[in-house]
DNA sequence: CGTACTGGATACATTCCCGTATCGGATCCG
DNA sequence: CGGATCCGATACGGGAATGTATCCAGTACG
């Protein structure tokens, strides 16, 4: 379908070269957002960007390979924020000997519950079950961010003197009940409890997942 | 958009429009299936049927409608299945004490990880997020179904001595989990652990919101 | 400061899909 | 078995979107 392994470069980049490709990336994720990933068009993204479909096909060979450079984008993003956050809790005072609550809303607020980029995934996924070569590449990028994101959460884990028994299937519950939960927040957005819940089931995931033993470095402070 | 509310019944259905109904049905399903369902046409779909779109307007009003229809009868016969199943188990010789095992088994082959329906109902579902009344249309089922199932797990726990803490939670949990972990599954179908590994969250779900107490109707036997 | 080249606009031909309105044959009922 | 009714086929008038090929202007570099 469309070649999905990195390109030639063509020998530079030029400054206005950068600006369109990240406006047609941002038009494009206000476009998924509103028309479905299926039903957008090439026509509607540059429409939304301000250029017409030259720009497009200059940039990009179709809509797939936009989409996976925006996950790129979007993955980068959390993982700064998420490191950024964990850092932050580090400086705050002292550590209660438990308080995986701290843990838990650091991570839920870098990745929170967002509607928009929800419908996008979950589409964009579903689109590449259909096709066995984006299938993969999905795979293997999906996995490349956990790679990236596991470490963080396990050493926050470990600051307040819990130590992870399996570090793959914490990550994979991680994220089956981040996706899971998240739809039924956003399906029931006016009440309250479902989001409870859903927290109160991240909660029970990473004590399931960890055990009550001496963190690496600093066990406390 | 669409008249989602039961419309009036034209006084009596016809044999054989009953049988041209079904027949669009199970066209539908293969072709959301196959082109995704935003990207699914009218026209496809009778194609596939093997009538014009006549036949299609004549019996639903727009796809919305028809995948209504089609998920419903999809929720009658889990429920059937379900509890199918279940009263199966029930049957087989001596209950040990504790075999949390044999409902996990019963729930999961009845529910199980089905790539096509998978595909549609996350894109059916996205659509959904995106037009407000479809939402709630689609909450107040989802609700439905859930009602009708969770009696049916939380009496099989009842069996193997469990009492269920919280009912709802439960569902939320069990239905996040499910979602999830199914994805995951359909991403890398070929690596087992990652089908192992989501049953493994399934069993701590349903020992975390479930406590030993007596059960309710039959203690052992 | 001018020129070689890159990048985005425009034009084109084609394909697909929509929803309605009307018609003729099948189906059901007495 | 015959008439009333139902149902699906056909015809119609538009409207988008696709990807390519060509062309002009803005940009960067010597």
């Amino acid at each position: 379908m469309t070649s999905l392994t990195r390109g030639e470069q063509p020998k530079r980049v030029t400054r206005r070269r950068a600006l369109t490709r990240q406006r047609l990336l941002d038009a494009a994720l206000h476009v998924f957002a509103e028309e479905g990933f299926g039903r957008s068009t090439v026509d509607r993204v540059c429409e939304r960007a301000g250029f017409t479909r030259g720009a497009f096909y200059s940039n990009f060979t179709s809509l797939d390979e936009l989409f996976l450079a925006m996950w790129e984008e979007r993955a980068a993003a959390m993982r700064d924020g998420l490191r950024e956050a964990i850092a932050a809790t580090e400086g705050s005072g002292a550590l209660d000997a438990d308080d995986p609550e701290r843990v838990l809303r650091a991570v839920l607020d870098v990745i929170p519950v967002d509607d928009a980029w929800y419908r996008v995934t979950a589409e964009f996924t579903a689109h590449a079950l259909r096709n066995p070569p984006l299938r993969r590449v999905m795979a293997a990028r999906e996995a490349a961010i956990l790679d990236a994101l596991l470490p963080l959460v396990e050493g926050a884990l470990a600051r307040i003197g819990r130590r992870v028994t399996d570090r793959t299937a914490l990550g994979q519950a991680l994220i089956a009940v981040h996706d899971g939960t998240s739809v039924q927040v956003l399906l029931e957005p006016a009440d309250p409890a479902v989001r409870a819940r859903r927290e109160e089931l991240f909660r029970h995931v990473l004590m399931a997942y960890s055990t009550e033993g001496p963190g690496e470095g600093e066990e406390d402070q």
